[in-house]
DNA sequence: CTGTGGTCCTGTATGC
DNA sequence: TGCATACAGGACCACA
């Protein structure tokens, strides 16, 4: 599943190709996917149609397009969102849902298995859609202030975890980053936040951070056939971490068993030998 | 306001 | 074999 690393790799992909590309053509094969519009799959074509793009930009795991008349394409992969991009003639994906014809003879398409991803218009943003402002810098942004990142955190009373994966405090971690900072800085993830101490948060971004860049390096990580680039193709970069360890299996700090246990109707991944409960 | 848990989706894996 | 169920998970929303 995309995760930031993976939707900046997305991003760069697409700033490849569509930069000073036109909207000649826009259809709409799946409803769902095309969010928020108030006329509908309909409005939402209409509104496209004719614009051209600039440099494609993201926070977390928002990615929008921008237009050049200052509105914006935004799209969120969910959990199994692809764009792609194809000759028009080329074969359709199974799970194709949106196909945005450029003026170049290239198809963007939108690719959504289980359609939790999806498209917007918009309308002035740019700069930063509005359905975006509610989301905090994330961790690879040079803007991101740590400090104040750690002061936010300490201010909250709920699980580390769930703090982590709350974008409006940092944006761009989800359920496997967020078990594999918690890993690595040895942290249990149901420690109340406020009970860290600055130094351990600190550890915390940072592991989170860290593993980020590398995954971003190998161009994105490759859990399964769900994430690939603009061109299909699959990142390489394979961890050996809680996270991606069966339920069971030895920590590689030690003998202890990684334990699998619910959160939130999700899953987390930890050690019990090295992730105390403080 | 804060914190929590349910819901949207479909394909794959597992269990009876 | 075939059917049913569990599970994966980001963001959002309703509710206490």
């Amino acid at each position: 599943m995309p995760e930031l690393p993976e939707v900046e790799v997305v991003r760069r992909g697409l700033a490849a190709a569509i930069v000073g590309r036109s909207v000649t053509d826009v259809t709409v094969l799946h409803p769902r996917p095309v969010r928020a519009h108030p006329d509908g799959p309909t409005g939402f074509v209409t509104s496209l149609t004719g614009r051209t793009f600039d440099v494609p930009a993201r926070r977390g795991k928002f990615l929008w397009m921008p237009f050049r008349d200052g509105d914006a394409l935004l799209a969120h992969l969910g959990m199994s969102g692809q764009f792609r991009l194809d000759a028009p003639a080329a074969p359709l994906q199974r799970h194709a849902r949106v196909l945005i014809d450029l003026d170049d003879d290239v198809q963007l398409r939108f690719v959504d298995q289980r359609m939790f991803g999806g498209l917007s218009l918009a309308p002035g943003g740019a700069e930063l859609p509005v359905q975006v402002t509610h989301i905090a810098r994330d961790l690879l942004d040079p803007e991101v202030d740590l400090a104040g990142v750690v002061r936010r955190i300490k201010a909250k009373r709920s699980a580390i975890k769930r703090v982590l994966l709350d974008q409006r405090v940092v944006s761009g971690i989800g359920n496997i980053y967020a078990d594999e900072a918690l890993w690595v800085a040895r942290v249990h993830p149901e420690t109340p936040a406020d009970r860290l101490s600055t130094h351990t948060l600190g550890a915390l971004l940072r592991a989170a951070r860290d593993v980020m860049e590398a995954a971003l390096a190998q161009g994105g990580t490759s859990f399964d056939a769900l994430y690939v680039n603009v061109n299909g193709e699959s990142g390489y970069f394979f961890r050996d971490d809680p996270a991606s360890a069966g339920n069971g299996a030895p920590c590689e700090r030690g003998a202890t068993p990684i334990r699998r246990v619910a959160f939130t109707n999700r899953s987390s991944h930890f050690c019990p030998g090295c992730q105390r409960r403080r």
